[in-house]
DNA sequence: CTGATATATGAATAGCTATTCATATCTATG
DNA sequence: CATAGATATGAATAGCTATTCATATATCAG
């Protein structure tokens, strides 16, 4: 039960650059975007309201962190994610959200 | 079990503004070193080997934010976590980095 | 091959942010 | 009060980063 919360600077970073990349607005909705189902590039630009060009850029980043993956289908390319902590961490932090609305002080 | 995924644009700037404050590896540390027990400014500066003045400044952020929550003590103040939400996060995550370290591909 | 659609990439930039250094405030003690 | 220890604050800066615009690449249809 005793959890392991002290880590080497070198993980700490690489914790860091996790929640960083999450820590923009708009990665973050596209990463929502592409939690349930793959999406191609057009309709997370369009769900998200970001320009293609936007959402692309954000997408190699999330890409090269191995947080979405990409699979060509024909013209269009679909992301998903592909970490399950990264799914729960993400579902956990929007309940918490979601739920502590009303009990903002 | 239908998790809500979808959210507004203002609560996916609130979301991504928390993840943004554990997206910095100095702050990340911070609220480590104060995941467990209350801990004095000068102690978190010297776990995390950062300057006192840093912690001071990073302290704000979390405190702003009410990530964590200082008490004077005599001479010395005291910052320890309040949300339970970031505590299970934080500690997730840090079991995701530590446990998959061998399996990294 | 041509054109059209979808995605990716590169350069340029404006705004932000982590860090440092200097200085100020707070608190206990003598 | 004066001094010392602990923390906070302010200014300055160097480096980063999100965004935009222009352009390139890829895929398919005709």
């Amino acid at each position: 039960m005793n959890k392991r919360l002290s880590i080497s600077d070198d993980q700490a970073v690489e914790l860091a650059e996790l929640f960083r990349l999450m820590g923009d607005a708009s990665r973050l909705k596209i990463v929502l975007a592409c939690l349930q189902k793959p999406q191609c590039v057009s309709t997370i630009a369009a769900t998200t309201h970001l320009s293609p060009s936007l959402v692309s850029h954000h997408l190699r980043l999330l890409r090269a962190t191995r947080m979405l993956r990409g699979e060509r289908r024909g013209k269009q390319v679909f992301y998903v994610a592909t970490d399950a902590h990264v799914q729960c961490v993400i579902t956990d932090m929007v309940a918490h959200i979601t739920e502590s609305e009303a009990a903002d002080s």
